[in-house]
DNA sequence: TTGTGTGCAAAAACTTTGCAAATAA
DNA sequence: TTATTTGCAAAGTTTTTGCACACAA
């Protein structure tokens, strides 16, 4: 199930100093037990973890969640207005984007490897390191586009 | 200069019940004369106008733009850490994407085709009304590769 | 004339930070 | 041992909202 032991975390944490803790390795261990399409914002994570009996400050998360993203283990999402959500950032056959509704959220995930390819191209041709590439389609869903509330 | 003109804006605002303001116009106007590469967060905005004594309350500019955005005249990027920018959403010959560092938010913009299509594509089977498509490339530049503040 | 839009101030929502105690290496 | 990490509480930032007045249609 794990693409990514704890073992693989502690070393590449351990490589820049940092260190491997409970925290960090049940956080990430949720993240890898989420259904597929799953995504959790900081406060979806906390409440999950005080249900489970493992509860995790919310500065601890947010510290968590921000480092993960910045080591490329978690991606941000940007679904909904108002706050982040992050989901396992995936190699190739299970990377995808999202193509989201404005009004109500609605998000359907979608594979496409060009886009992939493209980002990883552009990324390269510049000497960035590349983290993450999403291409966000932001629309409006067959719904809302019958209803009538603005 | 301006792709949009006020008159065009208003019939689009009206045909909805709304009505084209002096601020409404006068935030449209900065963007469309904003140069190329150019985007603004709420607080830029906000102290533009100020300082060309045209002043709107945040309150109007955050109202504005986030009409604006699900107008699909105004593009909503996530840039930077905390805040949200805004740029023209201009249509295929000057529709850009961005790489963005994640550590220092450098920001390159590149035009691709491809990745358009695929968002128009996307959308449309799905049956959703195309706003905007955005491929964004979370990386670390160079610079920042080099640098050895975490 | 009438319902929409604005500005103000206050509140809300989300995220970050300082610090002392705990702990991974 | 010692520098990193955590949890707590407080603070910070960005964004939204209620309301009275202004104003576009």
């Amino acid at each position: 199930m794990a693409a990514y032991t704890a073992t693989a975390l502690k070393a590449e944490l351990n490589e820049k100093g940092w260190r491997l803790t409970p925290q960090r390795e049940t956080i990430l261990t949720v993240f890898q037990n989420l259904p597929k399409g799953t995504h959790l914002s900081a406060e979806d994570l906390y409440e999950r973890l005080q249900q489970e009996d493992s509860p995790i400050s919310l500065s601890t998360i947010y510290r968590t969640v921000k480092l993960m993203t910045q080591m490329g283990i978690l991606r941000e999402l940007e679904l909904a207005e108002g706050h982040k959500h992050y989901e396992l950032n995936q190699p190739h056959p299970h990377h995808h984007h999202h193509l989201i509704c404005i009004k109500c959220s609605r998000t359907i995930e979608f594979k496409n490897d060009s886009a992939l390819k493209i980002g990883a191209k552009v990324a390269q041709k510049e000497g960035y390191h590349l983290l993450d590439c999403q291409l966000s389609i932001h629309a409006i869903c067959p719904q809302c586009q019958r209803s009538l509330i603005p």
